[in-house]
RNA sequence: AGAGUUAACCGAGGCAGUCGCUGUUUUAAUGCAUUUUGCAUUAAAAGGGAGGAAAGUCCGGGCUCCAUAGGGUAAGGUGCCAGAUAACGUCUGGGGGGAGUGAUCCCACGGCCAGUGCAACAGAAAGUAAACCGCCUUAUUGCAUUCGUGUGAUUUGGUAAGGGUGAAAGGGUGCGGUAAGAGCGCACCGCGUUAAUGGUAACAUUAGCGGCAUGGUAAACCCCACCUGGAGCAAGACCAAAUAGGGGAGCAGUGUUUAGAGCACAGAUGUGACCCACAUCGUUCCCGGGUAGGUUGCUUGAGGCAGAUGGCGACAUCUGUCCUAGAUGAAUGACUGUCCAUGACAGAACCCGGCUUAAUGGUUAACUCUAUUU
């Protein structure tokens, strides 16, 4: 029984994502920021919701080629998957900077721990 | 064995485990509508899930909407011939030219005797050719002389064989010829032209004739022949919240009235400190257009595989068989272990046929050259 709540937990559902143009906006406007020379972490809280969010935007001219974003998008969504207990409720939009593609998958998810950490911490401390 | 040519095929390196993502099918539960059942949500199981280039968007077609009697012009494209095809700038076969010892590969390969234009520098002269040096020659004359002539200067003409300039000097080579030369004559080659033969044709071969006329450049304008309507899946179709506005119908506070209409009064909001005053304002339902959003288009197709038949071949026809991604902020991944040859370029977005570009390893087949052995 305890095992398939851990299976259900594991999941990574539509309702999970920013789906929306409009809740793009919604993060964009007067959000908290976390950024080091890889990524930029916009958080805002959505009293809507009781689950926390997530929104990518790779664009074409920081990653050139689509293998390479589709990796780097792929590595974000695994991050939040497994550590969606450890994240704070709230929506977040991951932005990426340059010279991320000749970065490893290692160095990546190192980037993505320390950030949501320090965001976690922010959105604490707000409460 | 080495080097090479052509063609076909494979290629998130393989295997195992754990956790995910996204369609499909089946089953179960719940909800709604209901004649069978259908739709939605959730769960479980089974099975599917990037490429040879998915890329560049350079051509061609299907499909969709708009336009369209027909013809012409403009603009753009194609350019040896014949065929294949839905179509093509692709492919196949053939012709011509070029590269390579060869297998084989490469070619924008119509027309400059319709017109217009362009070509630096050098050079005497550059497209109705031209005499700088040289060669030959006429006349006058100097010098030498073995009295035959030789040699120099000036001069009259001839000459495109030689030198020099140039990317290119107005057919080439050889013999004859000549004062020296010259298609001046001849032979061969080239070119032009006529005929015959072969070929569907491009073209080839043979024979005759011409004494050479027609320099290059058309990815220069241009001419000739042929082709092309425009925009694209964010095409297009359907459902459709909220707000504002449009059309239609009903209803509407209090008083007056039998009732309605009408009239009067009241009400709400704004301006304002407040009053007066001024300005604005019903409400409910339906209809149509239509935004956000959703559904569809969306994968069964000029499809793959096997066989037979026709064709040199591209390909076509017939029979059998198979269904093999369909996302939509956009799925095909992460981690761990293990093995090896340590893994390139790179990610579907309506679908096909090509081309081009990127990059790396392997397998197979046929063929060529070189070396060795027999």
């Amino acid at each position: 029984m305890s095992d398939t709540i851990k299976h259900h937990e594991q999941k990574f559902e539509r309702k999970q994502r920013l789906l929306l143009p409009s809740d793009y906006k919604f993060v964009f406007n007067q959000s908290m920021r976390s950024s080091d020379k890889l990524l930029t972490i916009l958080a805002k809280k959505n009293a809507h919701k009781n689950h926390p969010r997530l929104g990518l935007t790779v664009a074409k001219k920081s990653v050139k080629t689509a293998v390479h974003r589709n990796r780097i998008k792929r590595l974000s969504r695994e991050f939040f998957r497994l550590n969606k207990n450890t994240i704070s409720c709230a929506d977040y939009v991951i932005l990426v900077r340059k010279g991320i593609d000749q970065m490893s998958n290692e160095t990546i998810v190192q980037s993505l721990s320390k950030q949501f950490n320090y965001l976690r911490k922010q959105l604490n401390k707000n409460k």
